[in-house]
RNA sequence: GGCGGGGUAGCUCAGUGGCAGAGCAGCCGGCUCAUACCCGGUAUGUCUGGGGUUCAAAUCCCCAUCCCGCCA
């Protein structure tokens, strides 16, 4: 089995922020989850850097427009590093293969038809590099950044996207493209509205992909960069790898660019007979004091503020725990402390902390050997199903949820063994199946937590690959284990 | 203006015709190995308002109202 999953790639117009953090930390859960079921995964993320809004940045710092490219990317990729963000290919869209393919699609669909050569009347929005409707005519200002704009006429190469109108309509009203489930109507109104042909080349800007024709066209980014889920994997120049991974299993995206990856996207890939992705998921945003995040509002909410402040895990925990993935959700502070207080530390840490204690104090920090409380297999067994279930529906918070109920099962099966009285009895076995009950914790939350579980497998005397496979929570070791150390893995914040 | 989603406990929300629920916050108690934690118990509701269908409505229908999203 494969899985490949996407993230948008992002435009170096700007440094990483908690929208592309937190896109890029659900992609790689996703993509940890399926390599533990020892699937072959291929992730890809990038940067996308092409256009006049970059050309004009690097203007204003005075740079080469490859210059900032190359500078912002490496941000990114730090960040991530960061992150533990888990990908194959960080792909960036100046790559010369990746501009030979884009080329190579644009000769194919010229050739197949799928383009042509049309005249574009009306405003166009140098900024925002697209064409754009004016509601007042007398007073020409783009509906987006506000930008006075320009009345045009130029010739452009225009993609038949309202040849697949019907089609389009049919497939997402069938299949599992459009995700989450109550997006659908909203996509599916747009397409029945009416769909026209858009321009994909741009006569006046100079920082992006030349037409492979005799004219002076540059690529229009968007066009540019959706291709990158194809070049990422091999499209016609490595195609074995290519056949292997395509079509996408999975392709995140925020909900403002649904409408370049739920209706232009397939219908470029319907014109180039290719089969369509699985599932496109958009998700929500994170607002903060009830209004969306912005520079000029200064309630962004920083990554690295989070990162140094409460750790990388606990930052990926909340972000995927909080609120289900595909709604808006409040980031506050507030909100995150008593997250991490409630889950990470009271539950999760405290349950470590606690047996690892009884395990030195009784054992000697050796875990005992004996029988172990067939009920830690059953139920581990029965949370493991509900968790890839709900993983498989790309519900994050509903999966932790699920594994929570073990944590609360230990906590509690602690307290009802009390192995800490005189009096109380199968001690050995009590704390070999809390052990064991850890064990699987530590496999369940690797692809959200990964640091973290890897530092307890080694605290706890296991090797980080025990932790890997979600096959090995039915492993049970022969042989002595001895807790290596023992330590506080969250603290408390006041 | 059109289409769609929603209004349920202090907060976030689940609940598609059969005794109103979960988590967090609260309150009471127990325990005390552990990071004053954990465990158990418990209160809380004009289910937005009004009308209708039904033996029975948070749930289905109609009207009103408010919030959100997409479109124009």
């Amino acid at each position: 089995m494969k899985f490949y999953i996407t993230t948008p790639l992002y435009y170096v117009n700007a440094e990483p922020h908690i929208g592309h953090t937190y896109t890029t930390v659900a992609a790689d859960c996703l993509a940890r989850f399926y390599r533990m079921k020892e699937w072959d995964v291929f992730f890809l993320t990038g940067t996308d850097e092409h256009g006049q809004k970059i050309y004009e940045a690097s203007q204003n710092e005075g740079l080469t427009p490859i210059e900032l490219a190359d500078r912002i990317s490496e941000i990114f990729k730090n960040m991530w590093k960061k992150m533990n963000i888990s990908y194959d290919r960080f792909i960036r869209t100046t790559e010369r293969q990746h501009q030979e393919v884009v080329k190579r699609i644009f000769k194919i669909l010229l050739e197949k038809g799928e383009l042509y050569k049309g005249e574009y009347v009306g405003f166009y929005c140098i900024h925002c590099e697209s064409y754009v409707d004016i509601e007042d005519k007398s007073k020409p200002i783009c509906p987006d950044c506000k930008r006075p704009v320009s009345e045009i006429s130029e010739t452009s190469y225009f993609f038949r996207l309202s040849k697949y109108q019907t089609l389009l309509e049919n497939i997402i009203k069938n299949s599992e493209i459009v995700k989450p489930e109550f997006r659908k109507n909203e996509v599916l109104n747009f397409v029945k509205s009416g769909l026209t042909d858009i321009s994909i080349t741009r006569k006046n800007v100079v920082w992006g992909i030349e037409a492979p024709i005799n004219e002076k066209y540059t690529i229009y980014v968007w066009f540019d960069a959706l291709l990158n889920y194809l070049s990422g994997i091999g499209y016609l120049y490595d195609e074995e790898t290519f056949k292997k991974y395509w079509p996408a299993d999975v392709q995140l995206i925020g909900k403002d660019i649904m409408r370049f990856h739920h209706i232009i996207w397939p219908a470029l890939l319907l014109a180039l007979d290719l089969p369509l992705p699985k599932k496109i998921f958009a998700h929500g945003w994170w607002i903060s004091g009830k209004e969306k995040m912005s520079k000029s509002k200064g309630n962004v909410i920083s990554p690295e503020y989070y990162i140094n402040e409460y750790g990388v895990d606990p930052f990926r925990y909340f972000l995927l725990r909080e609120i289900p993935f595909g709604m808006d959700g409040e980031f506050s502070e507030e909100n995150f402390k008593k997250r991490y207080n409630s889950d990470l530390v009271n539950d999760f840490s405290n349950l470590l902390n606690r047996s690892l204690n009884l395990i030195e104090k009784k054992f000697d920090g050796y875990i005992p050997e004996g029988e172990i409380d067939e009920r830690i297999f059953e139920m581990s067994d029965e949370i493991y199903k509900k968790y890839s279930e709900r993983i498989e529906n790309i519900s994050f918070s509903e999966s932790i949820e699920e594994i929570w109920k073990l944590v609360i099962f230990l906590n509690k099966y602690l307290d009802e063994k009390s192995p800490w009285k005189e009096k109380s009895y199968d001690v050995e076995k009590t704390m070999i199946s809390i052990f064991y009950g850890i064990r699987n914790l530590l496999i369940f939350l690797n692809p959200f937590i990964p640091q973290t579980c890897e530092k307890v497998a080694e605290m706890i005397g296991l090797e980080k690959k025990e932790i890997e496979k979600f096959e090995n929570f039915k492993i049970k070791y022969s042989g002595r284990i001895k807790i290596r150390k023992r330590e506080i893995i969250f603290q408390r914040k006041k």
